[in-house]
DNA sequence: ACGCGCTTGTGCACCGATTCACATGGCACC
DNA sequence: GGTGCCATGTGAATCGGTGCACAAGCGCGT
């Protein structure tokens, strides 16, 4: 059933996704001065259940204290080395209009280890112009700049009718990981991560709720 | 128990979450002059499972006809009923850094329904200037802005330090949904609705995928 | 008018995730 | 040095979601 040697087994997705946040709040916590944090403390800050929180570190081999807590700095560490061991992945940007500019100058991608290291855009009026600093090239060199800057993920930030074709440069060119900005489902090969971030589908579920609460406020008192 | 009035129920939460795929997919389709479509086609333009689809189709009473499908139009119809009632939910946009900048200009929410109505931002020295036509008002007036527009989403593009103060104003103009972007768990009051769109986040769990699939690539073969 | 094929609608089983509750065990204080 | 407190770690039950597989039903062709 084991073998015994696998360090890091498996981690669930869910918990995948909370460690992030975690990280986060241990980064906060350690800046503060704070040594160790209860499984309470950082599910407050975590805004899920304590247990969970637990188990969810239990996962990394992260175990802490009994009586006391985890060691904030040694926590950092476990899950910064789960989430890419700590080495930087530059990102590459497909489609430089209004919401590509933006990602090219967001703060949170550089502190978070993602430092932008390419531009590309089909649009040849884009292309050359230069944002933040850095170029706009064409995607047709879209490979070199993966080459050439070692990017292991692509960013798709192109109108929705291009987002496939963006999608199948970035596998043409070796990218591993790719997050979809554009609102369109965008089909890759298997071994390729692909994860989608869509603004205007979080809005419509918003919406939902907030219709069913009216509707609901108006029929009867029972409001989940 | 129940009343048997409730002609809308309780829709899943995953399925709420599929909604708006479905419904961008149909209205591809009802360009292209499709009058029907199976659930095996919508699957398909979704990515999901087929019996996925018909079950959650099924929660909104929109049933096809067995032996040919659902009828596009009606389709639309009722995914647009349950996802806000057709009717336009005006956001205000709080923090216009380059996030904030960016999202003001998206032509993704004017065309799902969801105008921008407002920028707010407690910087002065972005407050009174102008962006795509519209002024940053400052964030004290931010109960004035929804109130003259009818807001009922709020967008947080602050930085992460200030989200939670961001909700906070929205919280207190009345907002009943939320849209975060900010890097930072914020907390508001039950009734509120919150979703967060956290692209650090995002590409931390593309990160872990690529760093988990090249370890256990040099281990073994065994890859998810 | 009748039967065949296609598609819907759904019961059921499986799976992952969450959460409670408790046993386990270390630290600090006396 | 002993005892009590407190937080971890985890077993087990529960919950929501997914997907298979099949029965039910409608239309179309003959």
């Amino acid at each position: 059933m084991n073998g015994g040697s696998d360090r890091r087994e498996v981690i669930p997705e869910a918990t995948v996704a909370r460690l992030p946040v975690y990280l986060r709040g241990l980064v906060e916590l350690a800046e503060s001065g704070m040594a160790t944090v209860s499984s309470v403390e950082l599910a407050d800050l975590a805004g899920v259940n304590a247990a969970n929180v637990r188990k969810d570190l239990s996962y990394l081999h992260a175990h802490g204290t009994r009586g006391v807590g985890y060691q904030v700095d040694h926590l950092i560490g476990e899950i910064s080395l789960a989430l890419g061991g700590g080495e930087p992945s530059p990102v590459v940007i497909v489609g430089i209009g209004n919401l590509g500019r933006a990602l090219s100058q967001y703060d949170g991608f550089v502190a978070g280890g993602f430092p932008v290291a390419g531009l590309v855009d089909a649009d040849p009026a884009v292309v050359g112009r230069y944002i933040g600093g850095r170029v706009v090239r064409p995607v047709e060199e879209l490979a070199d700049v993966v080459t050439e800057s070692g990017c292991t993920v692509g960013i798709i930030a192109t109108p929705s009718a291009s987002a496939q074709e963006a999608a199948d440069h970035l596998v043409a060119a070796g990218i591993p990981s790719i997050l979809n900005f554009a609102p369109a489902v965008v089909h890759v090969p298997e071994d390729v991560d692909l994860r989608q971030v869509d603004l205007a589908t979080e809005l419509q579920i918003l919406g939902y709720h907030q219709h069913r609460r009216m509707a609901s406020g108006a029929n009867a008192g029972a409001v989940g």
